[in-house]
Order: C-alpha cells, then sequence, then structure tokens
DNA sequence: GCCAACGTTGGC
DNA sequence: GCCAACGTTGGC
C-alpha cells in the first residue's frame, strides 16, 4: 500500500525526540493536537507512514529525524482529563472531539536540517512547513519532499565524516 | 452569518 | 519579548 508522509511539529521543552527514544519501545501517543485541520490529516494516518519530525520555537528550529506511524488515530483521552493541558470541555469519552495516533521514533539526523537550511534549497521551497502562516502541528509532505530531506540528511552526515 | 476581540503559534 | 498570521469565540 502507498505511504504516506508527514511532518510533526513539537516544541522540544515540551516533548523532544529524544524523549520519544526514551520511551518504552520509542514510541508514545501523539496527544495535545487542538486544531481540526492537524486531526483530520493525524486520521488520515496509516500504520507505516512514516513522519518527520520537527523542533520548533527552539534555539535552532528544523527536522531532527524520522518517526513511524505504528497505530491510527483513537480518541485523545487527554481530551476530557481536567488535570491536562489539554483539557476541552467539549470532548468526552462517549463523543471524543480530539484524537491521536502512536508514534515510534525510528532514526535520528547525524545533523538537524535547520528551517534556515530549508529555506535555501530551492526544490523544497513548497513545503508546508516553509509557508507562511503555517502554524498546523501536523502536516502533510509530499514523498519527493520527504526524499529529498532524507538525501539532505545523508548528504550532511557524508560531509562531517 | 458577520466580525471584533481574544488566544495561540512560532520565527526572530 | 515582539509581532504577524492565523483560529476560535460569542454578541448581535
Amino acid at each position: 500500500m502507498q505511504k504516506n508522509y508527514w511532518l510533526m511539529k513539537t516544541e522540544p521543552t515540551v516533548f523532544s525526540f529524544d524523549d520519544l527514544k526514551a520511551k518504552p519501545e520509542a514510541t508514545d501517543h501523539w496527544e495535545g493536537v487542538r486544531n481540526y485541520q492537524a486531526r483530520n490529516y493525524m486520521r488520515e494516518m496509516k500504520k507505516g507512514d512514516l513522519a518527520l519530525f520537527y523542533h520548533s520555537n527552539c534555539e535552532l528550529p528544523g527536522i531532527v529525524g524520522i518517526a513511524e506511524i505504528v497505530r491510527t488515530s483513537y480518541p485523545d483521552h487527554t481530551s476530557w482529563d481536567k488535570s491536562s493541558r489539554y483539557y476541552d470541555p467539549k470532548s468526552t469519552p462517549q463523543n471524543p472531539r480530539w484524537f491521536m495516533v502512536d508514534v515510534r521514533w525510528k532514526k535520528q539526523f547525524e545533523n538537524i536540517i535547520s528551517l534556515t537550511q530549508l529555506k535555501d534549497i530551492p526544490a523544497l521551497q513548497q513545503m508546508k512547513v516553509l509557508q507562511k502562516g503555517q502554524r498546523l502541528s501536523v502536516m502533510p509532505v509530499t514523498q519527493d519532499e520527504f526524499k529529498k530531506v532524507l538525501k539532505l540528511a545523508g548528504t550532511t552526515y557524508s560531509r562531517k565524516t
């Protein structure tokens, strides 16, 4: 089956790529998405899809590695947990409004592919993450873009050694 | 349905 | 901390 590709954003001070790696089986649920468009993208995710893992709102924003979707969407239980920062009174177990997927840490890039670096690659200018006003925490990436980012990561790697 | 006010995101 | 670019809320 055709794989889809995604970009998933997180603030490393809240939840970093290393945090994911440290989880049992390097897997965790992607809680806290509270935007309808991002939610809808998550509901399209399939097992085996790959995601670029992006660190935002930090010293060096950029793509740090690859994660894999290991479970398709199911209700986000933090949405009806009053003690959660993601609590939404309009979401209930009977009628969940928000969903999450499970992701597994897969591969860390030797060097972070910074946002500045991405902006310098002409072939990647169409990436959603580079578009003005684009703030979704989950967004699709084309297969071509995904491959180019991987290649870029590989290039960085070989240059370093 | 309109739209002003407000809250959030996230680069810088 | 600033601020642009959103999205959401709620009065009307």
